[in-house]
RNA sequence: GCCGACGUAGCUCAAUGGCAGAGCAGCUGACUUGUAAUCAGCAGGUUACCAGUUCAAGUCUGGUCGUCGGCUCCA
């Protein structure tokens, strides 16, 4: 038996003889064995009961690295599958991965299970857990695979594997009697797993695609112990109590009625911040040579045929009829900034023009999809349109992305970026759509933005770079995005006389950098937990005289404060200091200004933090110094 | 739109097919209070809506509306 040397990390140097399996050589020197979930060799995941042949780099992958945790999911799910199958033998497999926190299965069940089923499922899945049954991993042929699972009237199984790329090996892994096409790893056996529940059931369409069956999706995550798992579920109660909705009630921001599905209202207080963040948005855009415009909401019929939206966006919009003539209602603002730019003649010397507009926009939603303000059928986007020549599209978009990066660091907001490419519903050549995609690939490469490409999931007009941000579940939203666009200036005949005389046709970038107010609003709250910074806090303090003796003078604090353009409110109530600060620290008011006797007295002020506690007296002067700058600095 | 769950007072939640209730919030009064809830009283409902079963429906059945969790993070 020839020998090999395997390089064990972080630093260690063995020597085997082929054909020693990893679990042999965990046993020998990890001290943790049982922790241990798969391995890396030479940098590809691998089963622990897999061997070597030849000369190696093995790192172990525990519970706490996440491609261990995955693979510790995704052996959990098998289980859900094959408690599944114990249960239900006629339920078809669908697909089975692990998720971020967790794991899903898909089933097509020849009756549609309901949540109570999830007991009895989890009680199998536990069953098999303590049966302590061996995962074997086996690489068969396309056509033993096929056959196999043909025979079990795996369906869905034998599509995968007739998609699967030809030089691909096609793997099973066994458990007891249930055997499941997958690529692995997993762990060496099913009493590995320690704690796990199921968390839900929905529908899914196989494959993601409306136009397949939909299967029924179990949900579950699954822990090393109970106590992490438990943690877990109360991490996720405690990220609810940030939920957007319930917060907006709470404090009073916005309202949802049935009378208007998808369509917000907004109360004084939730326009408070809304207004604080136009403001802020206004300058900046000035500073960065912005206009700004506004257009109509309704426009003719003909235009959206024109614009291209009529063929490829029809079903999202809505539509009325004036004096006999068919409107529709804007679900963009680009052909409004069209009109706007074609109204007079430019110059290349005018270019780039920027042109800005908050445009309330409507788009019918699907009925199922609508969330809270994530996803709602009227928003106001903070868009903008920049026409230019075409060799000033690299520094343009590299000048969107630093806006953006300057407005999210403001909240402290961490994103993930996205360049999404050419759809199946596309206006325009394949030439122009390549020239634009590897223009924005160009200008991410160069800033070194870490970034994700989602294939076809660009505009009808062009490729787009998308910011995301996350909500209190970690799902993750769009909100600021930059457009490339070749198709609508043609289409709407835009020009420019060029230095040489000559006509020439601009290009255009959409660009949002809060996306939608209403969604980057939802997402703001959950970020805060509701507790705004002084900046944007409907109230930013409140003043709370202990007895009437000390109403007059807390008259005059609260005309001060106002005279120098704060917003606060007097508690005057007969009631207790502790229940009036009990309520502005559930209204999350910044700070709370206590007056009794002493205070009135020295003329000062009692500064309570809602985050801070009790911060001693103050002069007022000193308090208004101190709110002013915490408010101009955006702290 | 599709799958599943849910819908009782402003909010959070009770009520075996048998008189719709509690706490908080609200209103009135008393209390004059020193850093997260003072006490008492009052008021608050077509149980989402529309049909049906039943002597009797918040509860059972059907429909409508709305809300919530999902609908590739590819074996």
């Amino acid at each position: 038996m020839p020998q090999i040397k395997v390089r064990l990390k972080p630093r260690k140097e063995l020597s085997y003889s082929a054909g020693v399996s990893l679990l042999d050589i965990c046993r020998e020197h990890e001290d943790s064995c049982d922790s241990v979930i798969a391995a890396l060799v030479n940098g590809k995941e691998r089963d622990l009961t897999s061997s070597l042949e030849s000369d190696s780099e093995v790192a172990f992958l525990n519970f706490t690295d996440e491609q261990g945790a995955r693979i510790y999911r995704h052996s959990t799910s098998h289980v859900l599958a094959q408690a599944v199958k114990r249960l239900y033998p006629d339920a078809k497999l669908g697909i089975g991965p692990a998720i971020e926190n967790g794991f899903y299965y898909d089933f097509e069940f020849p009756e549609p299970i309901s949540a109570e089923d999830l007991d009895k499922i989890e009680a199998e899945m536990k069953r098999i857990i303590a049966e302590k049954l061996p995962i074997r991993r086996r690489e068969i042929s396309r056509e033993e695979a096929l056959e196999l699972f043909r025979q079990k009237g795996e369906t869905y199984k034998c599509e995968l594997i007739a998609e699967l790329p030809d030089n691909e090996p096609i793997s099973i892994y066994e458990q007891g009697e249930f055997v499941d096409l997958c690529a692995g790893p997993h762990l060496p056996d099913t009493g590995k797993i320690g704690a796990f529940k199921l968390t839900g059931l929905a529908g899914a369409y196989w494959r993601g695609d409306e136009r397949n069956p939909m299967l029924q999706r179990i949900y579950g995550t699954s822990f090393p112990t109970a106590e992490q798992l438990e943690r877990h579920l109360e991490l996720l109660e405690e990220a609810k109590k940030r939920d957007h909705r319930k917060l907006g009630r709470e404090l009073d921001l916005f309202s949802l009625h049935e009378e208007g599905p998808g369509f917000p209202f907004f109360h004084h207080n939730g326009m408070i911040i809304i207004e604080e963040l136009i403001s802020f948005w206004r300058r900046e855009h000035r500073r960065a040579g912005y206009e700004e415009i506004r257009t109509p909401i309704i426009l003719n019929r003909k235009l959206w045929e024109h614009s291209g939206h009529w063929d490829h966006f029809r079903e999202n919009m809505y539509f009325t009829k004036i004096d006999g003539e068919d409107y529709a209602v804007k679900p963009m603002n680009c052909p409004g900034a069209m009109l706007v730019y074609r109204s007079r003649m430019h110059s290349y010397r005018d270019l780039p023009r920027r042109i800005a507009e908050l445009g309330l926009v409507h788009r019918h939603e699907l009925s199922g999809t609508l969330h809270g303000l994530l996803r709602v059928r009227s928003f106001t986007q903070d868009d903008a349109h920049i026409f230019m020549t075409p060799d000033q599209i690299e520094s343009e978009v590299a000048g969107v992305i630093d806006m953006i990066d300057r407005f999210y660091r403001v909240f402290g907001f961490n994103y993930r970026v996205e360049l999404s490419t050419r759809p199946a519903k596309a206006i325009g050549s394949i030439e122009m759509w390549n020239r634009a995609e590897s223009i924005l690939e160009r200008v991410l490469q160069a800033r070194g933005l870490p970034y994700r490409i989602n294939e076809g999931e660009g505009a009808f007009y062009g490729p787009k770079i998308d910011f995301h941000l996350e909500d209190c579940l970690g799902r993750s939203w769009q909100c600021g995005t930059i457009q490339l666009d070749f198709q609508m200036p043609s289409l709407f005949d835009l020009s420019y006389i060029g230095p040489d005389g000559q006509k020439h046709c601009p290009v255009v970038i959409h660009r949002v950098i809060y996306g939608a107010i209403e969604r980057f609003l939802a997402l703001l709250i959950e970020h805060y937990g509701g507790a705004f910074p002084a900046w944007l806090a409907p109230q930013q303090a409140v003043v709370i005289p202990i007895t009437e003796r000390q109403h007059l003078y807390a008259a005059e604090v609260y005309e001060a404060l106002r005279g120098a353009n704060f917003r606060v409110y007097v508690d005057d109530r007969s009631e207790k200091v502790g229940y009036k600060i009990r309520e502005a620290q559930l209204k999350k008011i910044p700070y709370m200004l206590v007056l009794g006797e002493r205070e009135a007295a020295a003329k000062q002020v009692a500064v309570r933090h809602r985050e801070e506690g009790d911060l001693g007296p103050c002069s007022l002067d000193n308090f208004i110094a101190r709110l002013r700058e915490e408010i101009e600095e955006k702290k």
